[in-house]
DNA sequence: CTCATTTATACTCATTATGAGTATAATGGA
DNA sequence: TCCATTATACTCATAATGAGTATAAATGAG
């Protein structure tokens, strides 16, 4: 094809080095379950399930399937890719005209928590990795224990205190839950996580709290926290999380659970009934107090329907 | 390391080809001149600038920073990632212990319009491939062109209408400007586009208007319009496509571009007044009429900040 | 120089959406 | 029966939106 030509030697002489990449595939999966937001791990918590794509796998989503699967057990629903980064210099080295580098491919998917097979297969709290970032009961920890370390970073900066200012809501801005990956990649340049200190970053100080991760299986975490708290509010998606039938009470909770913040009762149910994704069962949930009325999603939600609309002031004719 | 044994083996042998997998950077560079919305291609229309990922390459952003500056000698500004997929099964071809993949990683960046070198190097009007996303001079194109075509493939299937309303924003459904792609995606699966007769899928009608690119860049082309009709309303991120100091009216025919929607004027204003995010400069813009103030974003827009905020009902202490 | 034409800005106003509560209704158990 | 608990229903002030109208400052034709 001439289009080949045209688009390869415009400009520059071709090199004949062929790459040989690897390209591994890596899975967050996600679960509500009561208050808690956990996500499936292997090696105790360290790692996500991950592995090479193979040529048995038709897509990158099939090979991100097989490879949960072979290793949890857990079956897979709803899944979506988060972002695809090339490891720097990890491995590069050259061999003949070939040469080594690794690619990955990053996964989100929403389940519910089921008991998993394997030894070290396991659910963590996700907010074990950034306790900061769960202000449900405590909003003011960041307050009381990092902010310190993190004004020994800003120093005299002005430029540097209005990015934490901004990051982490401190100061008059507001804190906004949407940018977790923002704030943990703030801290790793700061030197403030471990991983940092692992990967040769200088350190600026005392380790804050939150556990450490394999590779930057962490700073994936964020990015799919990230993810999934910014889609919440214009995606119908906390359906891939909860069960059949639920209580309005538990759909906050679970909302309350990937937000890391407490909302407010009234207007939460308010918006519900404004978007109309839901509908009644003839059932009730049991337990203290008046019995809730238990709620499913509409089937007609299958259409990927965007549930907040434009921004923009539009124009009518 | 014992995580790794842990993480590759559970549950099933491992295999022992090592797999060969090439990498492709491919972007998508737009910008908006005047009241166009423009991307850069090579070979007359037909690809975006591209090239596989390579050794002395620091990073995939640096891959393809290099590839567009050789390829176009086009300057690059903010760029972000797209979407990574896997060509299905082209090329999967074993030799030896040694298999053949591609991979291609998508970029979408944001620029200015200069002119540029290379005989097939031009700047594209976005809409050629799409007519039916720009609604600005004319939103009935759909129903006039291409909604019969839709109506034979929905047939009496309750399920299909629907999707095609959602879609297309008929019969009382709104319009939303951000499903291009689900827009793009939904016409291939009709064998609407003629991508779609290329690739063996069948075909039910006639082809609508819309010109055709190689492989599945127009797929790729209509992901960047998504996203970035759907970013400029949370991120300020218009900033990259104007002119150091610009006009109220010259950003707004740049949103409107993009968006392919008219804005309200007066609404349009006391929306960029309330995010605060210019500031006047001192001079006028020539021209019939009024000479418009000039107007510069301010610099404190550097702290990446969203521009709206949470739509959920949270909860006070 | 005056006035029609053009584009820029400033206000207005009804309707919705949002944040923050208060009041009332069902339960099970002491 | 009364109380602790949880569920639902309303209320109300304020902010954000959608849709216009009115006024200001240029240019160019006559």
């Amino acid at each position: 094809m001439s289009y080949d030509n045209a688009k390869r030697d415009s400009g520059s002489v071709m090199k004949t080095v062929i790459q040989t990449i690897h390209a591994e595939l890596i899975a967050v999966l996600v679960a509500v379950t009561g208050s808690v937001p956990r996500v499936l791990t292997l090696a105790d918590g360290s790692a996500f399930p991950a592995g090479p794509l193979e040529l048995t796998h038709r897509s990158l989503q099939a090979g991100v399937r097989a490879w949960v699967e072979r290793q949890t057990h857990h079956p897979l629903g709803y899944i979506e890719q988060l972002y695809t980064f090339a490891d720097p210099t990890r491995g590069a080295t050259v061999a003949g005209d070939q040469a080594e580098r690794s690619i990955s491919i990053s996964y989100l998917g929403l389940t519910r928590e089921i008991a998993s097979g394997g030894d070290t297969v396991s659910w963590q709290n996700i907010y074990r990795y950034f306790p900061w970032e769960d202000r449900r009961s405590d909003p003011t920890l960041i307050e009381r224990t990092i902010r310190a370390e993190m004004g020994r970073w800003v120093g005299t900066s002005a430029e540097r205190a209005a990015r934490v200012n901004a990051c982490f809501g401190l100061d008059g801005s507001p804190w906004n839950e949407d940018l977790a990956l923002s704030r943990y990649e703030l801290l790793y340049e700061m030197g403030l996580v471990r991983e940092a200190a692992r990967d040769g970053q200088s350190n600026n100080g005392e380790f804050i709290p939150g556990a450490m991760m394999h590779a930057d299986h962490r700073r994936i975490l964020a990015t799919a926290l990230s993810r999934l708290r910014a889609k919440i509010k214009y995606r119908a998606i906390v359906y891939e999380l909860m069960p059949e039938s639920f209580s309005l009470l538990e759909l906050q909770r679970c909302v309350e659970a990937l937000a890391g913040q407490r909302l407010h009762k009234s207007n939460f149910r308010r918006l519900l009934a404004s978007q109309n994704l839901l509908e009644e069962t003839a059932h009730y949930a049991p337990g203290v107090g008046r019995p809730a009325k238990l709620f499913r999603f509409r089937a007609a939600l299958l259409a990927e329907r965007a549930i907040a609309g434009t921004r923009l002031p539009i124009a009518r004719p």
